[in-house]
DNA sequence: AACATGGTCAACCGCTAGTTA
DNA sequence: ATAACTAGCGGTTGACCATGT
């Protein structure tokens, strides 16, 4: 696959953008919208390579983008998701609204993250989940309250183990994340309840499968599995370190 | 007041996936 | 089938600011 050509080597400005910067950028997207980023600077008259405009636009300059502190159920969520969907802050984004990916691995980064170290080492019960032992996996509780723009309510899906016979519906699962990421990954019949495939599952061959990174070269696809069939498998302890 | 240190965040870099010719 | 190209993603950097000494 070929790549771009850098933009510093086509004289294009970078750093900070100046604010008739930022004014040309969007009277030029109000005007002919952005469906290619890189005519655009061209086509604008700014001196600044394609992917500078898209990053200014959508960090920045979006019309819908919420400044400001993040709200305490903004960063539970973004805590819970993370500990579903690991490092995927354009997942995490799309359930935020008015939030970009830059700024949730921002405040991940400087706050969260910090602040869940400082959990652990007091006895806290979150962790990274790469370093989740066999009863973290068992008690992933995902809060999906900012997930509901239009309801106060918030919506739990506990997958304890407290409750053996409700066993999470592949639809409790994918209405915890986007859609679209969710059918990139699963292979799984839609239609299919959770329990229908049990079976199929045999841990270890998917982390050999996993590590071979054949069939599961995409992390979430992992997850996603070990979170669905570790509700059926007691012997998760069997799983080995990689 | 001056300097050091740490936190924050906008922007960049390098890569991959998807699309098109 | 392949190469060229673009969009998008996650990791990283560095400038700026606040706070501490």
């Amino acid at each position: 696959m070929g790549r771009a050509p850098c933009c510093e080597k086509m004289g294009m400005k970078r750093g900070p953008w100046t604010p008739e910067e930022d004014q040309i950028l969007i009277n030029y997207i109000h005007l002919y919208g952005h469906s290619n980023w890189r005519a655009l600077p061209k086509h604008a008259g700014l001196l600044r390579c394609g992917k500078s405009c898209r990053l200014r636009w959508i960090n920045y300059l979006r019309p819908d983008i919420k400044r400001g502190n993040f709200t305490p159920q903004e960063e539970q969520t973004i805590i819970n998701l993370h500990e579903v969907l690991g490092n995927r802050w354009s997942a995490i984004a799309a359930k935020l609204p008015g939030r970009t990916d830059n700024e949730i691995k921002n405040v991940w980064h400087t706050h969260l993250k910090k602040r869940l170290n400082k959990n652990q080492n007091s006895g806290g019960d979150t962790k990274d989940i790469n370093e989740t032992t066999h009863e973290d996996k068992e008690s992933l509780t995902v809060d999906t309250t900012s997930l509901q723009q239009s309801s106060d309510s918030i919506t739990t899906f506990d997958i304890t183990n407290n409750n053996k016979d409700d066993i999470m519906s592949y639809e409790d699962i994918t209405a915890l994340v986007d859609e679209s990421f969710w059918s990139d990954v699963v292979s799984v019949d839609n239609e299919k309840n959770i329990e229908d495939w049990e079976g199929l599952i045999d841990i270890n061959s998917k982390l050999n499968s996993y590590n071979n990174s054949k069939l599961y070269n995409d992390d979430m696809e992992f997850w996603f599995d070990i979170l669905t069939s570790s509700r059926r498998i007691e012997a998760f302890s069997d799983i080995p370190e990689f």
